[in-house]
RNA sequence: GCGAGAGUGGUGAAAUUGGUAGACGCACUGGACUUAGGAUCCAGCCCACGUGAGUGGUUGGGGGUUCGACUCCCCCCUCUCGCACCA
């Protein structure tokens, strides 16, 4: 084939060839015709992506479906990086797919209430909506200048009534089906954010979202029975091979099911009982006291009129304080006092003190521990502080109770009556079955997960359809008045207060019941209620008749491949199956869970940390696409590290990204003359044709088996531009092999660099689009070697190299090995024991 | 403290079932072409010794299994992430 070579000169004069070896094999030129000319290749596809509308999808039941999907995002302003990583990962999926025969669904959309919006809003006296919709409408353009293969029609936002009507309409529902319910409780509140949260959105003590640490609040508010689901969302996870491991194992934590037993202990002089809830109800004969939390409903009883009573409010006053100043990392030196009160083991009728205790928390089982201190750690350091009776009942196998600690593993039962001699994990079911038949007890399994509180006191946010009759009490509103509208026309002051709880025209309405006087719940919904199903809403985004149109959503769901940020392993992503559960068992959905497979990329890093304005680490998506186009971005992005890895940005780095993507440019360009030959291998070729046709196939081969394997593009990069560096060096390949060469390398980025991918595909003469191009096919005999090294090893160790042709035999091997020079060089001393020999690999000789 | 994951050149990273450690890049060094080079091309590039051929060493540290270990087993160190007295 024939270079053609143009110097890179500000004059612009070609220079003449030379013959000598150091002639360059790619040109170089700032001729028209040949430079790269990122912007105005990237500009002319996007505008034919979108003008021919070729990403649009429906349903299509003669193809296999592929719903590819990354997590929407929040329009703060501007994409950043770990929104083009994440985006360009799943572009490429998406684009993959479709050239392997997939009926591909890529859509994208924006979780558009929140509160960056209202706090915005009030700083610089707008509407949260302007704001919002500014965002989408600047980030979108920054989308499409990225060049992802979305289907815009299928765009959602979800701050429109659109959308939100529905997750009303879905609240209802669950109303109606006791999934949702409104309680008194202590919440956490972030005061910066004026709001609620929830448990999952609490991280290390702190606000998940302005990191300002939370205070416990009591506070009315709506409730997600996601509890109701709780031992589903835990078993589906053993049936969910598609998601890492981390994130089963975190979700699996998060939900947190113990077994154990509930037992009711008799409080003495009272009708009343206190019930406890343990796992270890074999330890049940050597409980010593009682311990509950300080605020326990039955404590203020428990002590009126004690001599002790004085002590105890001061105790827990005490330790209420104590809890709000404690950082999340502090744990609190075990405290108590005793109430005054005993109650009865009901197993011994024995008389146990009840202690109030600031280990033991409300908010999980009962609120109260019977307290064995010879079998649990926490139990003996109290019962040593405070002078309590320790009483061992579970003999250790071998050896000695410990003697300065509790002993918390498996033996056998001792001084519990007609237990003793069982073994502690039979004397559980025993113990709890006698509980059971004497009516004190029964096995109960309790959760550590707690139900959903999505009450939000901001007003940015879907509002909740629910209004109180003066008359008829809580009432739903009556599905004919859906939507809910968030009205427009607010005042909002510097406070961050909803103006919703302010605003009469709004709360002030009817009961649908009775159509007397009733107020609206002022309230929004959580962001995440929206997130929660807005994969679901993709398949039918315009569907009036529900949330989804269930044709739409049974031929598309589930998603076949999420992809996102490792941050959402517990909030979204365990929000999104409970949503997913709820609306099968309401009659939306048929499928039990939302995401087949599920991709975490790591985080994009610069100088060791996280990308953030404030440590002034960020790189701005926009400055490098107007530099290097979107292509070398999306390159640097896939090739510098696997996807489920954090990313380190490299400047210099891009720079390789963008060079590669200029050599191949130009030697393609160079060599687009060669349209004529056909693609098509010849079948017997030899020296550099043979050497590039095998390469070829070898790297298609490569290329799509590491695509395969958890979607390592960083080697898939790699193996083209081994390929490429064939490709140049090799001129002496005949033509049609070359040409196959390019193709395939054109074809193997696409999904990667689309545009200039796309671009050079139509230099090189091809009518049909590449857009809806096969992926290329490898053929194994032309990928083959002829000859292989076969590495020598003396010990172990490599000591000579041979060049064999492929299917040398093992005895053959041998003979070869040991007629090397080299080997016999070391192979004076001592006989030889052994010799391995692994075939097409290596020999081993040991002496 | 409990649970999960990770430690490989100056650097980002590669290494089928245990079988040539460091592919492919970046940076760096030398050279070519140049008025110039931040472009492009050629070459070198794990460490130590040696002009060289070569020799020895090297995947956080220490042991083990094996003909052979980045890979498997045990102990230790460091880092990252998740959980936070869950009875």
């Amino acid at each position: 084939m024939a270079f053609i070579c143009y110097s890179f000169r500000c004059d612009n004069k070609p220079y003449s060839l030379q013959p000598n070896s150091l002639q360059p094999k790619i040109p170089m030129t700032i001729d028209e015709t040949l430079t790269y000319d990122f912007a105005a290749i990237e500009t002319k596809w996007q505008s034919e992506w979108q003008n021919k509308a070729t990403f649009k999808v429906s349903e299509d039941q003669s193809l296999p479906k592929y719903y590819l999907l990354e997590m929407f995002p929040y329009p703060s302003g501007r994409i950043h990086m770990g929104h083009v990583r994440n985006y360009t990962i799943g572009d490429v999926i998406a684009r993959y797919k479709r050239m392997k025969g997939f009926n591909v669904l890529h859509p994208m959309g924006w979780d558009a209430f929140g509160l960056p919006a209202e706090n915005a809003a009030i700083k610089h006296n707008t509407h949260p909506a302007k704001w919002t919709l500014e965002n989408i409408a600047y980030m979108k353009n920054q989308l499409r200048r990225m060049g992802f293969s979305y289907d815009w029609d299928r765009e959602v936002a979800t701050c429109n009534s659109d959308y939100y009507r529905w997750e009303q309409q879905f609240f209802i529902d669950l109303y109606n089906k006791g999934l949702v319910y409104r309680k008194m409780t202590t919440v956490n509140w972030c005061e910066p954010c004026q709001t609620v949260l929830a448990n999952e959105q609490v991280i290390e003590g702190a606000c998940w979202r302005c990191d300002h640490k939370v205070m416990p609040r009591e506070m009315n508010g709506w409730f997600f029975k996601i509890t109701d689901y709780a031992d589903e969302l835990l078993a589906e996870l053993d049936n969910m091979p598609g998601w890492p491991d981390k994130v089963l194992t975190m979700q699996r934590h998060w939900i947190g099911k113990s077994v154990g037993a509930s037992i009711d202990f008799a409080i003495e002089n009272s009708s009343k009982r206190l019930p406890i809830f343990t796992t270890r109800p074999d330890t049940i004969f050597g409980a010593t006291f009682m311990s509950i939390a300080p605020e326990h409903p039955l404590l203020d009883e428990l002590c009126r009129g004690t001599a002790q009573e004085e002590q105890v409010r001061t105790f827990v006053e005490e330790t209420r304080n104590a809890k709000q100043r404690a950082n999340y990392e502090d744990v609190l030196d075990k405290a108590g006092v005793f109430t005054g009160s005993y109650c009865l083991n009901p197993f011994t009728n024995e008389r146990l003190p009840i202690y109030a205790a600031n280990f033991v928390l409300m908010e999980y089982g009962t609120g109260a521990v019977m307290a064995v201190p010879a079998h649990d750690q926490r139990d003996y350091e109290f019962a040593c502080k405070y002078g309590l009776a320790i009483k061992p009942v579970i003999q250790p196998e071998s050896g000695e109770l410990p003697s300065n600690a509790a002993y918390e593993g498996p033996g056998a039962l001792i001084d519990s009556a007609e237990f003793s001699g069982i073994d502690n994990e039979a004397a559980k079911k025993a113990i709890t079955a006698k509980a059971a038949a004497k009516g004190f007890g029964k096995a109960q399994t309790t959760f550590r997960l707690r139900d959903w509180g999505i009450s939000r006191q901001r007003y940015w946010g879907a509002p909740i359809p629910m209004l109180t009759c003066e008359a008829c009490g809580i009432q739903p509103v009556a599905s004919a008045d859906l939507p809910v509208l968030l009205p427009t026309d607010v005042q909002f002051d510097q406070s961050g207060k909803s103006p919703l709880h302010t605003m009469e025209s709004f709360f002030s309405t009817t009961c649908p019941r009775c159509g007397g006087r009733a107020r609206r719940e002022t309230d929004t919904m959580d962001t995440f209620v929206e997130s929660s199903w807005y994969y679901a809403r993709y398949t039918s985004p315009r569907f009036q008749g529900g949330m989804v149109d269930m044709a739409a959503a049974n031929y598309w769901l589930p998603v076949d491949q999420y992809i996102g940020g490792v941050e959402h392993a517990i909030l979204h992503l365990l929000y999104s199956r409970f949503f997913t559960k709820a609306m099968r068992d309401v009659g939306y959905l048929t499928i039990d869970e939302p995401f087949t497979n599920l991709l975490t990329q790591g985080m994009v890093i610069k100088d060791g940390t996280k990308m953030s304005k404030s440590k002034g680490n960020v790189v701005d998506p926009d400055t490098l696409v107007k530099q290097y186009g979107a292509d070398t971005v999306r390159l640097f992005g896939l090739f510098a590290a696997p996807p489920e890895r954090d990313l380190e940005w490299n400047d210099q780095g891009v720079e390789g990204s963008s060079r590669f993507l200029s050599k191949l440019y130009r030697f393609v360009a160079a060599n687009s003359s060669n349209k004529q030959t056909e693609a098509t291998p010849e079948t017997t070729l030899d020296g550099e044709s043979r050497l590039l046709q095998r390469k070829t196939h070898q790297t298609i081969q490569k290329f799509s088996t590491d695509i395969e394997n958890n979607f390592h593009f960083n080697t898939c990069i790699s193996s083209v531009m081994e390929l490429m560096n064939v490709l140049t060096t090799q001129d002496q390949a005949h033509p049609s092999v070359v040409r196959f060469a390019i193709d395939t390398v054109i074809k193997l980025l696409y999904p990667m660099v689309p545009h200039i991918c796309a671009e050079l595909w139509r230099m090189t003469g091809h009518s049909e689009s590449l857009d809806t191009m096969a992926w290329p096919a490898f053929d194994p005999e032309a990928a083959k070697e002829d000859e292989l090294t076969i590495v020598i090893q003396i010990c172990g160790k490599v000591r000579s190299r041979l060049q064999v042709p492929v299917g040398t035999s093992e005895e053959q091997l041998k003979e070869m090995a040991l007629a090397d020079e080299r080997v016999e060089k070391y192979l004076g001393q001592g006989p030889i024991r052994k010799i391995i020999v692994v075939k097409d690999k290596l020999v081993n000789i040991v002496v």
